[in-house]
DNA sequence: TTGTATGCGTTATCAT
DNA sequence: ATGATAACGCATACAA
């Protein structure tokens, strides 16, 4: 059988009462009584039942976070930042992946509210058909979006500025002495999306950058190597492709290359994000990184702040994000 | 206040030991008698909390997982397939990060353990430093082991059966007409690199390739971009590279390139893995898929068979990797 | 400061 | 087949 609290206690000749105060230091205790039970507690090898002190307490030490899809090179970091973050203060991620359907992600909310975690990240799949789901739980367990939000639910949201990442980028391009950009990324069913093309315009203009018509589909390598093509039907290319993600801007720089444009001789082109294979591809990808360690402890804090304070408006945080310069856009 | 099942007795007009069973299935409830309790239970919005289920049972239906670094592009796919094998029968994944260091993978398998995970699967940073934390888990809680495994402690292990994964790309290598090969790899810390290493000569003999000396290093792009130079300073370069991974092999494409090889037009390149940049990089590597569904399966099919049969001889299972052939080998 | 007794929500045991 | 009751391991209200 395992070693309980009251073997420590009978061992240390104490009540199972002074045992767990002693243990947990939630009450003073005599200081010899003390060290007796926590002499008895290391000579039996004891370490507490989470889970009956869980129930006990109402609080399990655990956080929940659903990604849509864990093998989407950006989520790693993020994952890896929030444990990080969650294990400063002894507590465990407990990780889920939607699949990027909106109904397993639904099925994942309740199972971790279930489980009864103390709280809840979630970078929902869809702008809208997550929004159900994700409102449902948030009466249950505090709920922190990041990275990507719902639409008509009023939940707290971390992530990073992306009007500030495309005024980094186009002043990076002046500085180099691009003139003509363009933007290729993501329609509007993301807040991303939205975000990203909302703010490209503005910082072109800071930069007296001249921009035309933006190419807008998906997240995904393939858009990128078709909006390439499209690129060039269109007439001359521009000075510099601004990617929505690293994913469309690798799709650009291999459709491009297939074309016998070279990168970045011919043309310079930005990712955004800094995922993994950034930094691996070739040319290496100038990019504008994400400070994962901050949104990662943000997160946390307003989980926290969610316990504590009961209800509150909802906080939507926007991190500055840094630029990453890299071989797409140094001309030797 | 949450609804609990007393909540839904009281409902149904039972008693709360019916209202369990209804709801369980554990023993047989008068048909009339389930459908008043189910009723309650759907009207009421009962979920079971899962924590009090647990203590009583003893079982949490969550497993532990812990990788060496979950940004490590490797470890992604594989947490997504354990995940998704996991789902299958309702349980779920308690997931950590050892950030490299087998200090703190030590802290997260007591934590986790702690947390009375039905069964942990660990990926351990290290094939020694990680062995003694590993066995202590070891003895009160399942254990599988994935990808890497310990020297000295007899515990399950699922992974990839490296030898046929080389004798695939030495078969490959021959079929596109190289004759001489070399294998730039990591040493022998780590358990895949030694077996690696053991597979590749006679995998070369095989198919009657010739091979020079190895050069071994460590899992990163780094070694390989050294190893490339290495090997230009070496003398005439072999026909073919084979990575013993697919950071390895970019580091390697990459070195080549700055000193204006070209791959695979000079020299082919071969990785291991099927990471997900592999595919995206350019060129896109030709690796060996690791079949991280069937690995998934087998360990969650290995913990299983832990908890039922008790004390066994350990198991190691190779599962049979698959040839990914792209443009790193394919003349054009 | 310390001990006693109760309950967190559920399932298992033992009756009936 | 159903119900009363105890117990999982811990933390806390209350009493001393």
């Amino acid at each position: 059988m395992r070693v309980t609290i009251r073997d420590v206690a009978q061992r240390a000749g104490v009540s199972v009462s002074t045992a767990s105060r002693a243990l947990s230091g939630a009450r003073p205790v005599g200081t010899e009584l003390t060290t007796r039970v926590t002499a008895a507690a290391r000579a039996l090898g004891y370490r507490q039942n989470r889970l009956a002190s869980a129930l006990r307490t109402q609080r399990t030490g655990t956080v929940g976070m659903v990604v849509p899809q864990i093998s989407n090179p950006f989520f790693p970091a993020l994952v890896e930042a929030i444990e990080r973050s969650l294990s400063g203060s002894g507590r465990q991620l407990l990780l889920c992946d939607a699949q990027r359907d909106p109904a397993v992600e639904a099925v994942r909310l309740q199972a971790l509210a279930d489980r009864q975690v103390d709280g809840l990240i979630v970078a929902p799949v869809s702008a809208v058909a997550s929004a159900d789901a994700l409102a449902a739980v948030a009466a249950e367990v505090p709920v922190v979006q990041v990275d990507r939000y719902v639409t008509d639910a009023d939940l707290d949201w971390v992530g990073v500025d992306d009007a500030a990442g495309l005024r980094l980028i186009a002043g990076h391009l002046a500085d180099v002495g691009a003139r003509t950009v363009v933007l290729v990324s993501a329609g509007s069913e993301s807040s991303t999306g939205r975000s990203r093309l909302a703010g490209f315009g503005p910082a072109a203009a800071r930069h007296r950058l001249t921009t035309a018509e933006p190419l807008l589909g998906e997240y995904g390598i393939d858009w990128g190597v078709r909006a390439a093509d499209l690129l060039r039907a269109r007439g001359p290319l521009p000075d510099a492709i601004v990617g929505g993600n690293d994913e469309i801007a690798l799709g650009v720089v291999r459709g491009l290359r297939a074309a016998g444009v070279r990168v970045p001789d011919d043309v310079l082109v930005t990712g955004f994000d800094d995922a993994g294979f950034a930094a691996l591809a070739d040319p290496a990808l100038t990019t504008v990184r994400q400070p994962h360690a901050l949104i990662a402890d943000e997160c946390v804090r307003l989980l926290d702040l969610a316990r504590a304070g009961g209800e509150q408006a909802p906080r939507r945080i926007a991190l500055a994000p840094t630029l990453v310069v890299r071989a797409s856009t140094t001309r030797s």
